[in-house]
DNA sequence: CGGAACTGATGACAAGTGTCATTGTGATGC
DNA sequence: GCATCACAATGACACTTGTCATCAGTTCCG
């Protein structure tokens, strides 16, 4: 009764968190094809996802990372919170260091790419389910290599708005800085990225997975 | 014999044509769950599926839009030209006008947003193969009222560079302008754009699919 | 043929951006 | 208690960017 693996006798109950409607279906149907895996329910972000958790009490939570409302990283944070029997495998586009190392801080088990084969994604939530961590090997050895953000909440704040066209001046006033201010924040983060202007230190941040 | 739509006898064939692999394995599945459906392969770019509609004359491919070595939108228009019987629908993340108008003109039968449900692909597809157009309804409308891309050739490409990063000095070096000419393209983008600088103008250009 | 549109250039001015040195505050940590 | 760091500011300087008027060659269309 206590027991934590899965039995013949005893399907994987798994909840997804996916926000792209058609990906969503075919996941479901995916994973619904699998005998041994039955999809409890699909939601298109992490507050409906949560809520489906703390209903059902799945064994596996499937969650893809950028989702309206609530990002699958805020997700993983509040399931591994209120509901630690419940395991988390996240399912991104983004192969991004930065962002493994948060899911990872944040209590994922799991952290699969979008771009591998589907047939690895039943697979994974079985060794998820059973408790095995199951990590794209290429981005787990570059975790290590990676050097991690060096902005500050601030620069990073200052670049990202920058990088989406806002002027100095507007950052200035809806932030209450003075302009020398902003710009003293982005001549920062523009020579920490090694970048020539504002627009490429945006990009380097957004590509690496800081913004 | 000769007959155009599908009887209950004959599968519609379909090749499938999407660049990252957990969808484009899900939605293999996804259509293969319909009885009346039968996908003869699926593929991770432009050029594998067009040698797979010449080798298997599919009744209808289904088609991502970007994608590596050769776009959604370039595929259509070859498939048109050398295999006019196989008929084309555009399955894509992106509700832009721009692409829209560019996949009916180069010859796609519909187009469906991939936030649209799972359940309505099989539908698309078997609308298509019987010779309907589908056009998501709300696309439909904004494609006479949206107005069309107002850029230059050479303004469309020194915006887009600028956009990425490039400071006005590199690109008059590359192109082989002078540094004016170069500012004077992006001055007429960012007030063709209503933006306020250029990193805005790529981004508004961008959204609408014009870069 | 004449006009329109695209491309390319120049010069000048105003505005915005990037850099640097320097100063100060408050919080965190050993 | 003193160092370190994030946050915030100022002033000054050089450089980049955005705007405008104006000109000229090419191509294409009616």
């Amino acid at each position: 009764m206590k027991s934590s693996t899965q039995t013949l006798t005893q399907k994987i109950r798994v909840v997804l968190a996916e926000d792209q409607s058609m990906l969503r279906g075919a996941l479901a149907a995916l994973l619904s094809i699998e005998t041994d895996i039955e999809v409890l329910g699909s939601f298109p972000n992490g507050e409906q996802a949560l809520q489906a958790v703390a209903k059902h009490r799945p064994h596996v939570l499937v969650t893809d990372i950028e989702m309206p409302m609530m990002s699958g990283l805020e997700l993983t944070g509040r399931v591994k919170e209120l509901y630690p029997e419940t395991r988390v495998l996240i399912l991104t586009t983004f192969a991004r260091p930065g962002y493994l190392r948060r899911a990872l801080e944040a209590g994922a088990c799991g952290y699969l790419l979008k771009d591998r084969p589907s047939e690895e994604l039943a697979d994974a939530v079985r060794q998820v389910s059973r408790g095995a961590r199951v990590v794209d090997p290429q981005l787990a050895s570059e975790i290590w290599s990676a050097e991690k953000d060096p902005l500050t909440d601030r620069e990073r704040l200052i670049l990202r708005r920058a990088g989406e066209g806002e002027t100095t001046a507007e950052l200035a006033r809806s932030l209450r800085l003075s302009e020398g201010t902003v710009r003293n924040y982005l001549s920062e983060a523009i020579s920490k990225l090694g970048a020539s202007n504002r627009i490429e230190a945006a990009r380097i941040a957004r590509n690496k997975g800081w913004l």
